[in-house]
DNA sequence: AGCGACAATTGGACTAGACAAATTGTATCG
DNA sequence: CGATACAATTTGTCTAGTCCAATTGTCGCT
């Protein structure tokens, strides 16, 4: 009944005191700094190397340190953020003064499964441009872009995206469609080894996932995207106006 | 020279080929099932006890299980989607038909620190009002607040706050003061033994953590508030138009 | 029938160690 | 001097186990 009061003295886990360690040596140092080997904590804190490890992932995680097999683990630089915004990634980057660039990974047509085909109002395996881009912002990578959108609306995209810049202009030029409302939801979740290998991080690792489900002015979906971004070094940005 | 190539074969860890394993279970489940124990996952994959709970933790930190010390691992029930608006927490929440309820923590006057004094344009050691209150939505805690305001600017807003629902609202009715543009900032994080504690998860669970900086019509900052979310539980959405 | 003690079972925390993979400095050789 | 080979050091992955804490079912007693 009572798991409202819960257990006021739950006691604080043997890594955590470990972290709060670190993070007293983090905030005395500059980003860069080499902070001490795994081995040498353990003695140094009289615990084993299992539960420093489990307080450095927890740091790592959070954009505190970086850990780089057979050299150290550094104190990181702080996190960068990104300014959500309706525009397109690339103006949205430059008006922000950093240097975006993309790689197309794949861009192909497939078979749309149950819950795309639902989120842009077709029929389970009506066939849909499945687009696949690793963004960039000053050559790091940023976030993996998968975009949904139906082939039969969009006839030729495919090959019309290739050297294009943006997809947003692509849809305004050659289909005469304008996004005019979009939803979208953010949330936590772990890097899959393909995502890890792609941003140059660890599986497992935090991501910010974000997903935007766009429409027209008609009300019809026009695409849906899923974004995965490094937790670890960026956070969003949202100006509101009441 | 070639980091962003990357490492095109780097291997699955093995923890991972647990996690798919699981996850197979999981989405042949409805929620509320019991899935295998770790000891038995261990025979069955032939692998130790301490590989099975790494993949079990990515799955309770992704919403997708939910651990019962003493009684079992089971599926969880989806993340629930929490509308992100300028309107306050008791509206937002009234109006898409959750119910919702708020524990005041703590309400004190303390000595603004570097930080939260530059925030709120105030000298450093400025009196200022830090509130602590846990949101709580159908009776199960959501979120831990902890808002900033200066103390000097808004005189006995402690008392004030007393019985009463809506800091918007005595900002509002007592000050004259309305909340026009906010700047906010999403990231995740892991949770401290306090915010596990009061939000009823572990130690170093994913949070989403919202922090929101507030500023009148004049452009001078009124409050900074920062939220810890359980990741594993909600998802932010947001609603825009172009 | 109901209560209480107890034992089995489950997840939680931590340890000690083995071996692999990446990096870096050093010694050696041409 | 420069390139190569090697060894030491560092983090990465995984194992096997101990002990603790919470839950649940069972058994026995009243």
């Amino acid at each position: 009944m009572s798991t409202l009061v819960g257990d006021a003295a739950r006691r604080e886990p043997k890594y955590y005191a470990v972290k709060r360690h670190l993070l007293d040596i983090i905030e005395s140092l500059p980003p860069g700094s080499l902070v001490p080997t795994e081995r040498e904590l353990t003695v140094r804190l009289g615990t084993s190397r299992t539960t420093v490890r489990q307080a450095l992932s927890e740091l790592v995680g959070e954009g505190r340190l970086v850990r780089r097999q057979g050299s150290g683990t550094f104190v990181a630089e702080p996190k960068l953020s990104w300014p959500l915004q309706v525009s397109s990634f690339t103006a949205q980057a430059t008006a922000h003064g950093f240097v975006p660039s993309t790689r197309l990974l794949e861009s192909k047509k497939v078979r749309a499964d149950e819950p795309v085909a639902g989120l842009l109002h077709l029929a389970p395996g009506a066939w849909i441009y499945r687009l696949e881009r690793l963004r960039l912002v000053n050559d790091a990578p940023m976030a993996v872009e998968t975009s949904h959108l139906s082939a039969e609306r969009f006839p030729g995209l495919n090959t019309r995206l290739r050297g294009a810049s943006s997809l947003y202009a692509v849809l305004t030029e050659h289909y005469g469609v304008v996004p005019a409302s979009a939803e979208q939801t953010i949330e936590t979740a772990a890097a899959s080894p393909r995502e890890a290998e792609l941003l140059d991080t660890d599986t497992g690792a935090p991501m910010l996932v974000l997903a935007r489900h766009s429409f027209d002015a008609n009300g019809e979906p026009l695409e849906w995207v899923r974004s995965f971004y490094r937790g670890d070094r960026y956070k969003f940005l949202a100006r509101l106006t009441v």
